[in-house]
DNA sequence: TGACAATTTTGGAACGATCTAATTGAGTGC
DNA sequence: GCACTCAATTAGATCGTTCCAAAATTGTCA
């Protein structure tokens, strides 16, 4: 079933119905619902691959994602996606599952599809040399939340440092002088530039750093509730509030923290990072630093789109805002309230 | 860059290059290193289209999924990917935002791109009529999760009915006697599915159903928070347990409860369906029905591949059993703790 | 009516791979 | 030395589309 059984079928030659294909306004009204008829009757089904040989120009957009399971980063999809369809392109959808080796093949397999343009969202311990090759063949990349330092490719990339900053001074300003960060994987640029806008909000106020404080884990809620055990095992001077790396580790403390009698909110602030849908929801409703990751998505998609269209253009970083969402997970320290 | 330039640079022809990108046997190994070292030195990036056009047979499987952001279906299309993965496919992942016009352009789109299957898990409202072009273009077509009535296409679908009926007999068995229904929206298969099974244990039990236990909502947190309200608002006899529409609900019922002073797993018995990852770490931790997505995503994936390489196969339908996984959301209710 | 322009249509050469059948060259047995 | 087999290579047709240049058709006007 190709052009040629149409033509034959509708009397015309298989460039005509090419043209009635492409909408072409060269073919007569008459002719093109002939066509268009026959087109329907056959059951015909357009074969891009061939057409893409020809016009060596596609429609398909690749997405390299490191974790779909991680609703953030569904999310950061879904956004993307709606920019992509807007734009009459279709999407070639991956899952890395955070392996290095795993996104190289998903990206090489994309560029033997003829994608028209990448974004990816690296796996973590992506460097630059993994994206070497494709930054030199001139494929428009957009890399998208965690930065590949090192590489001449476009990013998007979520404000962090002024996030955690953000964050910090509102518990600053609610009275807390002891305030932990807790979970996310050390080794990761994301939590070096949360950590680093922690610690620029706790310079501020002129509250020193304790490195005891700053607590590693899985950025996950298992992670967090674990977080919460070694934050509150010290002998010491507990913290009073906690700025999580996610709202997942952010769940995670808030369960540890009931486990342990205290009640976040009340007893103890937990702010969290990303502002997931089930933030504004949850018990109680998570004051958190909103990255919008849909909205996210869908810049990274215009921003690739841009790069198609102007050919060859200079790569360029964008830092995204983020904003403080403030809810019923953060309150005056306890002990100020006592006093008051 | 194409086969010619590697084969001129090479100093062999088309052809032997072309045997040598399909490591085909009946090339010399000392060629077979000339060619390698060109299409390496070169750059070269297989066209797989072209290849595509001419063998008629194509390695992509198409992935339409009803909704990215429900980790649950995220998961299933992540167990998806490693089945096709391994197979030696790559796939086109999609997502239909519960949108019917939506899935019906992706699923057009993928069909012009050629794949050699396909796997939906179809959007809220697909119909029969929806799928009658896919099933007779004679592609390997797999549904899953939810059913499509009247079509002739295999399926993969979770033992709802079992499931819930699982449920209610585990909570029969703790001593509760009024238990609802929470979540969910009725006009969907499976929530029908999952009804009638929570009606067949309570008939077992030799319980009458009360309508007013059966309690639709949003299958969602918020929709499990509001569904609460309603099962304690009458001034009658207020249940004692619900078995939730699926895990969201049920994290939504425990959010309720606590709004009313009632702790969940002591004052008040909630059962989830899927076992999402929150369910084991959440506190306390959810008495679920555990369905498994990505388990059943590569089910899924497996049935396509048996159909594809069978030919032209009988649709075949599936139902995976699901299991109870008991947990600290279900005691036995308030009062008989008390009269023992 | 015929010349010319404007509108439609069309044949055939691409695109980059694979496949088939044919060719080449070396080795073997008589 | 010849016929034969076997291994390795290759020319040329082919897949389904688009593009180009040219041809066919229609309309306009002196």
């Amino acid at each position: 079933m190709t052009v040629i059984d149409i033509a034959r079928a509708a009397g015309v030659s298989k460039s005509t119905v090419s043209l009635v294909l492409q909408s072409s306004p060269l073919v007569k009204e008459e002719t093109r619902a002939r066509v268009s008829e026959a087109i329907r009757d056959l059951g015909y089904v357009y074969n891009r691959g061939a057409a893409h040989l020809r016009q060596a120009k596609s429609k398909i957009i690749g997405i390299v994602v490191n974790d779909l399971t991680n609703s953030f980063f569904a999310e950061l999809a879904v956004g993307m996606d709606m920019i992509v369809q807007s734009a009459g392109y279709v999407q070639f959808l991956a899952h890395a599952g955070e392996d290095v080796e795993r996104q190289r093949e998903l990206i090489n397999s994309m560029r033997e599809h003829g994608i028209a343009g990448l974004i990816l969202s690296p796996a973590r311990g992506t460097s630059a040399a993994d994206l070497k090759p494709l930054a030199d063949s001139g494929l428009p990349v957009v890399v998208v939340v965690r930065n590949v330092a090192g590489t001449r490719v476009s990013s998007l990339l979520s404000d962090n440092g002024a996030g955690a900053r953000d964050a910090v001074r509102h518990l600053v300003g609610l009275g807390h002088r002891r305030i932990a960060f807790a979970g996310g994987f050390p080794d990761t640029q994301v939590f070096a530039e949360r950590v680093a806008g922690y610690r620029d909000g706790l310079a501020e106020a002129g509250i020193a750093v304790d490195e005891a404080l700053v607590i590693g884990s899985a950025p996950s809620r298992a992670g967090g509730a674990a977080a919460v055990e070694r934050m509150l095992a010290g002998d010491g001077d507990a913290p009073t509030a906690a700025l999580c790396f996610n709202d997942a580790v952010a769940f995670g403390v808030c369960d540890g923290l009931r486990a342990r009698r205290l009640e976040p909110g009340v007893d103890f602030s937990v702010v969290g990072f990303d502002d997931v849908i089930e933030a504004r929801t949850a018990v109680p409703a998570l004051t958190t630093v909103a990255v919008d990751p849909q909205r996210m998505g869908q810049r990274a998609a215009q921003l690739l789109f841009k790069q198609i269209n102007a050919g060859t253009a200079e790569p360029e970083t964008i830092r995204t805002p983020v904003r403080l969402v403030v809810r019923q997970s953060t309150a005056a320290p306890a002990r100020s309230r006592e006093l008051s």
